[in-house]
DNA sequence: TCTAAAGTATGATTTTTATCATATATTTCA
DNA sequence: TGAAATATATGATAAAAATCATACTTTAGA
């Protein structure tokens, strides 16, 4: 479904959500080693992320990553569109051209439906949201943490 | 989700399910065509589902590929595991090792019942009560029968 | 004011996926 | 029995995604 790429960044701004702030700003080596992803890779992400508004950065000593106020207004939504594109969501799973409800492939009576859920959801839901529900659930982001 | 090679075996293999016989087989010419997909690319898979007998094939003139009863019993989890491998499903929607309740991701709420239901669907519905409903619903496999 | 710790910018390499191509083996049918 | 139609087998190439590497810029703090 996502590319690796989305999947780090999204991980990365949750992770940025529940752990930095501005007064403690993370580098891309922690965050990195934290989530147990490829740090270069990782850092050109969040360059992408920072050009687009979706998270903060500082250079410099104890300088960093983090979320502002603004950047906890965004959504999941928004971080897969500026990685994978916009058009995650609306491709046919069976990879018939557009999913819709007047053409449906064989298997749209029964993924479609979830899609749509997902999307809402991903788009309605601010980042902010999600991680303070991740702290109220115990959800888990990165590896290391897993009860294995 | 799925890799072009799974879009192009599911969609070839419920093709012949509507469209072929033992009496009347298809070549990969016809299928690739009618389907718009490379066909040495389809060519191949078609092999790979032979040799796993989820298709069957003859040579020679008036040969080409069909679905047998048989072949008709199997679902669309098998095409998926003989093309993409069995572990699909139980991947994790942020790339966090494994899918499961005890450690889930912040995506798991949402995606997990999802998740869950079409692999169920895809399990336990054959190839050919696919094949069925496609045709009693009016559902589309080619893009050329579209109607745009 | 210098140095080290950060991010930024850019390009090279590797790996995976998708696609193309070519030679071989069977089989029907004239 | 031989030519044509088909699948089969295998390898080459191209495109995309992921990863690695290297040089540059800014800034805090000694
Ligand atoms: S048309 Fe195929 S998933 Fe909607
Ligand atoms: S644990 Fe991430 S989707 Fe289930």
């Amino acid at each position: 479904m996502l590319s690796n790429a989305s999947k780090y960044a999204i991980r990365s701004i949750l992770y940025l959500a529940t752990n930095s702030s501005e007064d403690h700003k993370i580098s891309v080596k922690v965050i990195a080693e934290d989530l147990e992803t490829p740090q270069s890779f990782l850092a050109k992400l969040l360059q992408q992320l920072t050009t687009n508004k979706l998270v903060s950065s500082a250079k410099g000593p104890h300088g960093g990553f983090y979320l502002s106020a603004k950047n906890r207004k965004k959504s999941l939504w928004d971080i897969i569109k500026c990685i994978d594109g916009g058009e995650k969501f609306n491709q046919c799973f069976l990879g018939l051209s557009e999913c819709n409800d007047v053409n449906p492939c064989p298997a749209h009576a029964i993924v479609s439906p979830f899609k749509k859920q997902i999307l809402e959801n991903f788009r309605d839901k601010t980042i902010g949201q999600y991680a303070d529900e991740s702290l109220e659930k115990g959800t888990y982001l990165t590896l290391k943490e897993l009860e294995i």
